[in-house]
DNA sequence: GTCTATACTGTGATAGAC
DNA sequence: GTCTATCACAGTATAGAC
């Protein structure tokens, strides 16, 4: 049998395509927004013609799918780092789980549209892409077992809580912080609503 | 001068047919969701071709235009009946307010998604159809005022809870209740944040 | 397996006849 | 005001060159 070697290069290369695909709709998405992009477009900007991108991705949503698998996956690899260097302090470390969300969802509000909202019509991510996410709440929930929160409601509760102020800031008043700001309040709240110990984080308003 | 009534009767045929083509979008709204609406098939559903619609709206944005409009004036005038009768209690009333929205926006989740979420890519309300929703939000901080509530930032941390809980009931879980049966407990911990008086409403959970 | 050329369908929108 | 015809652009399917 004449052997393997080839068949890496090969898979090598369709890999790199399909990150070519992805990062430039990405680029699409970042420039003007989640329903700007175009397969022409994408085909264009790697030198291609859209029929072409029919050999790499069954469909636009799966490009679609594709970025939200690739977007979950660096927020888990982020937030599992997170994770490890958490304040001792509960209400300290849940205002760092939420502020490194925040922070994740400003650098790159059309990808937070993609991962939390349903931005695209029609669009629903497979179950491999879908996986990462759940992790992340499985994480989370782990985390938030560690500081004496048992009840899954009360993480359903937090991350409500998180994307209420967060959608709202995005649809109104993109750019500000008119509700971001008003995260360590709210975490006070849910902190007191559990009756978790620690300092009040109502200084930082 | 021949005078107006001609007018009037062309002016209300207008009012007629502008109303039916709304009513055709809402249905299919409801019935495939918002982008499932085409210009053919409301054309299609009051005996029309599609082009015969611009000679009474510019735009399908336009229709859509109309639709955020109406519903706002819709919910502005239950809002404003609902706000007659509230509970003397403030944590009751805050309940009944946050309730009342919830069954409206249970009652038409295509509604409550081209009203407060940003479902349709490219539409933006004119200012007009903006009007009877900020007429709310003034109408609320009245309400709040009343109760003692005078910070803006109570406002809308008090909207970013109601829309947290409903934005991920209808994403995650459409018709059931994981999300939405939390509100009592929602509401408990804005009114202890603010220091309402008032029994606890934590016993409806 | 990868890419191209071509073409099909459906969309919102426009032009002009009646 | 409504029609027919048509346009530009979208996603997508197919056939075939390499």
């Amino acid at each position: 049998m004449s052997a393997a070697p080839n068949r890496d290069r090969q898979a090598e290369r369709r890999e790199a395509t399909r990150r070519e695909i992805v990062d430039a709709a990405w680029e699409i998405a970042r420039r003007d927004g989640l329903a700007a992009v175009t397969l022409r477009e994408v085909a264009a900007m790697i030198g291609m013609r859209s029929p072409s991108l029919y050999s790499h991705f069954d469909s636009k949503n799966a490009i679609y799918d594709a970025m939200f698998g690739q977007a979950w996956t660096t927020y888990r690899a982020e937030a599992e780092q997170n994770a490890e260097q958490l304040p001792e302090a509960p209400r300290e470390a849940l205002l760092a789980i939420a502020s490194h969300f925040f922070d994740f969802a400003v650098a790159d509000v059309p990808r937070y549209q993609l991962m939390n909202q349903h931005a695209v019509p029609g669009f629903v991510p497979s179950e491999a892409s879908y996986a990462p996410s759940v992790e992340v709440v499985d994480q989370l929930r782990r985390t938030f077992q560690a500081l004496g929160i048992t009840d899954d409601a009360d993480v359903d509760l937090f991350l409500a809580l998180c994307g209420g102020l967060l959608d709202r800031q995005f649809a109104n008043e993109p750019g500000g912080d008119r509700w971001l700001r008003q995260l360590p309040r709210v975490i006070d709240m849910f902190a007191d609503e559990l009756d978790l110990p620690g300092p009040s984080l109502r200084s930082r308003r």
